[in-house]
DNA sequence: CATATTTCAGCTCTACTGAAATTA
DNA sequence: CTAATTTCAGTACAGCTGAAATAT
């Protein structure tokens, strides 16, 4: 008798192609959580960076996040429509559009860190907390050379 | 002065936004060597569940690699333009066809192996060969344990 | 004039839904 | 008649290109 759900050995013995469809899995769930807000992963993003650095121009934050700048001006606009956000002209250079987190937005963002943390041990439920430690150093390792080597 | 290529310490904090970040770079550096030959990412899994497993139909090759059973058809088809594999309906269930892989896939296929392997080396450049086995075995039982969990 | 930032229209790709055609 | 398999049309989203509008 076939077994059907065996994964081929030599693409499961590819490292690129078990961190693609882990990686897939992981932004589907958090998706899903994120989806009963009304957000995407990339709102959650720019509201993390929001929390962590301070304002930013709009500009910028497509840097820091590498997303495409023609995608800031709609994440962004959501986010404001949910008073998560605040957007101002900068005085200094008037083409420039400076965003801020409100404490709504704040607040909403403590409660999806609970919900992320929480699909994250369901992810990584087969690993130990050691384990789970080692796989963020590493990953971490690999993501940082992946933006210096770019 | 900013530094705004620094990333938000509470996402890379998150191992599910690690792994999602790096998964895509992979695949995105996989699908950009596969594209040279016509190919997406999709063609070279089938390719590859057919020279592990030998003939499927293709209800069978959506089920093992978890592709929804409506894209296969033009996915197969496309390899099979390109003289990959060949199609053939089973004379015991005539609703079922059956995918074979040719020798010219079998070469090609074995090609795209080596250039898959340097794609990896690149990603996986700052792990040393022990840690490569690490992360390899622990994404190994993540994605194990994702399939059974369904 | 050249450059930087924001913004929008449009394209492609992936992944999914729904339904039709064929066969068991 | 019901169910399984293949196939296609249409939909939604993400990520990108190109260009316009505004300001430096």
């Amino acid at each position: 008798m076939d077994e059907p759900t065996l994964q081929p050995p030599s693409l499961t013995a590819l490292t690129t192609y078990l961190l693609s469809r882990t990686g897939k899995a992981g932004r589907q769930r958090l998706a899903e959580r994120l989806a009963k807000r009304g957000l995407r992963l990339w709102h959650m993003a720019v509201l993390a960076a929001l929390a962590d650095f301070g304002p930013h121009a709009q500009r910028d934050l497509a840097v820091r996040l590498a997303i495409d700048p023609s995608d800031i001006a709609k994440i962004v606009e959501d986010i404001g429509a949910l008073g998560y956000v605040e957007r101002m002209r900068d005085p200094a250079d008037r083409r420039r559009v400076t965003v801020a987190l409100t404490e709504t937005g704040r607040a909403a963002l403590g409660e999806m860190h609970d919900e992320t943390a929480a699909v994250q041990d369901e992810l990584l439920a087969p690993l130990t907390p050691a384990e789970r430690k080692q796989l963020t150093a590493m990953l971490s390792r690999v993501f940082t050379n992946l933006r210096s080597a770019t």
